[in-house]
DNA sequence: TGTACATCAGTGAACGCGCGTTCACTGATGTAC
DNA sequence: TGTACATCAGTGAACGCGCGTTCACTGATGTAC
């Protein structure tokens, strides 16, 4: 019977998280984790491959809960103000969920092996939706241009949350973010309008 | 006599940040440090208050590199292409130096205890820059608002960087790195003189 | 210049401990007849 | 329905090891007379 196998992982996946929540990623023990599932130290061992792949778990559900915030917060939305709402989703996400949000970027895999499929597809929901509202809004980009223009708007997002949150180089009132963001993302937004029609109407 | 204490702290420093460099910071080991710099285990605790300390020092010797790099190729330019030429020294600098300026980053004193001044005032040093030419380029800015608007600035640069430098989400060509990055700045340059100019001349 | 003594930077073996992982065992569950 | 046997998820004590830090010692350097 699997289904037993299943609610072990659940258990362990749901106490890892709670964990990590509270302590973050460097907090995070194998003997606390099992000891709040409910199960033996070796247990761990039995229904994953360690501890990174249980730590891998709680990441791909972090980033699915990501994904539906971001969903929920553009939905129906035009493009510009769909690009405003993600990064503003973003960033309410990052502070909401600190720790777990850390994780998605500190853990990293021992050697070089990547991340498995499952869990790349996971990133990819959140990716795919900046995909889809800037295709939107620059009707013009499309395959690899898009792919990392996609990816330049969001990591620069990430980027100011990331610095804002930890509070390096410059220490400064935090509900000064959001504000921040919006600004940014609209100087951006006019500006790659600006460039789009100069190069089509020259 | 302090000379010569001060050369066992610069054999220290030295050491470790070729280690660094080759291992990254995860890979710092005390007694490898001490065995190429020659001295004892020991010693360095005569010569720093620990490992972190010796870390920090090698984190500011980076810090101050990059605020040169910086200064040297924005220097004589007006503030558009300055702003231009610290996003891509920053770039640059990130790519040559991967593994010390990961290390700018990673490395996070234990407790909350912050840095140290004369740390802090290498982390000025490159942020200054960055506020000297956005002040140039906007004139209108000021106080806090300018200190925000520099950090916001450097802060998206930094994670375009970032995320490109990791591969995260999108495994795309690092060469497209240095063009993305002039465009994006060409955005938030654009979009800025464009919301300037409208405030000013409604 | 020489002797006795004090200081203290530097030594390196030993400590300590956190913590992921293993593995010989056990007991619950399933299968054969 | 009952008995014997096989399987294997789950157990938890023990392992192993990496590694920062300590601390009793030593030997070079400085000071007093």
């Amino acid at each position: 019977m699997t289904a037993k196998r299943d609610a072990l992982r659940e258990k362990l996946i749901k106490a890892a998280e709670k964990r990590m929540r509270e302590d973050g990623l460097p907090g995070l023990r194998a003997r606390d984790i099992t000891k709040d599932a409910g199960c033996a130290l070796g247990g761990l061992y039995t229904a994953f491959g360690g501890l990174d792949e249980l730590i891998l778990h709680v990441n791909a559900r972090t980033l699915e809960r990501l994904s539906i915030e971001i969903a929920a917060a553009r939905e129906g939305l035009d493009p510009s103000d769909a690009l405003h709402a993600i990064a503003k989703a973003y960033a309410r996400f990052a502070k909401k969920n600190r720790t777990l949000w850390d994780a998605l970027f500190d853990h990293t895999l021992t050697e070089g092996a990547d991340a498995p499929d499952w869990f790349r597809m996971r990133q990819q929901g959140v990716m795919a939706q900046v995909v889809e509202s800037l295709a939107a809004f620059q009707p013009d980009l499309s395959g690899q241009t898009l792919q990392l223009r996609a990816r330049t708007y969001f990591s620069a997002i990430h980027g100011i949350v990331a610095i804002s949150l930890q509070g390096r180089f410059v220490g400064l009132a935090d509900d000064a973010l959001e504000p921040e963001i919006a600004r940014f993302v609209g100087y951006i937004l006019e500006g790659s309008v600006a460039a789009s029609t100069r190069d089509t109407t020259p």
